[in-house]
DNA sequence: CCCATGTCAGTATCACTGAAATAA
DNA sequence: CTTATTTCAGTGGTACTGACATGG
């Protein structure tokens, strides 16, 4: 049988409806992200790591954490995968041999320079779809946002 | 020694730095969801399903996961740790026993009904700070984010 | 037999915390 | 000795895919 399906619920509440839109958008973000592993490789994470590597060759792990605001161990691990996929190398400062630095490989230049079926072609998309007065809304307010749940008291 | 801190890189593009904000709030979602989830016991995911099983007593899992977008399977795993922490009850429909119904026990009605330390609160705070019409546009360019994010071509 | 609901096993990524190794 | 950089082990949540049990 089709099966009597109940009517679906919208909550009501107008922060409520927002933030089911946030984690809609959080929850689009990693089904595209997993989406262009299975085709690009990488994640949108990942991928996001190599644009950096890319436009600033030679960065360090600590530098490119804060540039992504990850925590330290976290970027450990998305190197680690970038590096066994030989998308990147590492390199070791020979000034302070703590530091590690990186570049991109040609396999991973080729993956920075892919414009189709990645994240951000999807968000370039949907930006051209709006007037350049609502980008710059949406950007300041979802600053806004960060930096309140940045706090969470 | 301090270290001789490398500038730090912002990315150059756009659309890229675009795609920088998503991730950032991306993430502070994710780090915000594990802060309420020491403070409060549940994730941001998790009380999401309890608000709208408090709105919808008695909905079924199917329709659960349809209303926040997320596959029957995922939900199986968030449903069951809501369950083992004793939040939400489950019942069997006696007139299809396929279906799983879902209702909130006392205690998952205090944690619906917890207003601080909260995502939603942070959320709040941040619309607060915005005018009507920024946050009006805000939600219609998310939307056309998300529409075009479950394209991805 | 077919379809719908839901669970289960297995896999992968992310995001930590806390401790340790190494170097400045 | 102190601090900085990075890794490592361990933990937990999300999010599948594909297979399966059960019911309509």
């Amino acid at each position: 049988m089709p099966a009597v399906r109940d009517p679906l619920p919208r909550p009501s509440g107008h922060t409520l409806e927002f933030m089911q839109t946030l984690w809609e958008l959080s929850h689009a973000l990693q089904v595209a992200s997993k989406r262009m592993a299975r085709t690009l490789g990488v994640t949108g994470p990942q991928r996001l790591v190599l644009r950096v590597v890319g436009q600033v060759p030679g960065i360090a792990a600590r530098d490119l954490a804060s540039a992504l605001g990850l925590h330290p161990s976290t970027l450990t691990g998305v190197l680690d995968r970038l590096e066994k996929q030989k998308l990147l190398v590492r390199t070791v400062d020979p000034t302070d041999r703590r530091r590690a630095r990186f570049e991109l490989t040609a396999k991973g230049k080729g993956v920075d320079a892919a414009r189709k079926g990645t994240v951000e072609a999807a968000v370039k998309r949907g930006l051209a779809r709006a007037t350049p007065a609502t980008v710059a809304g949406t950007r300041r307010m979802l600053g806004l946002l960060v930096a309140e749940l940045d706090r969470l008291d």
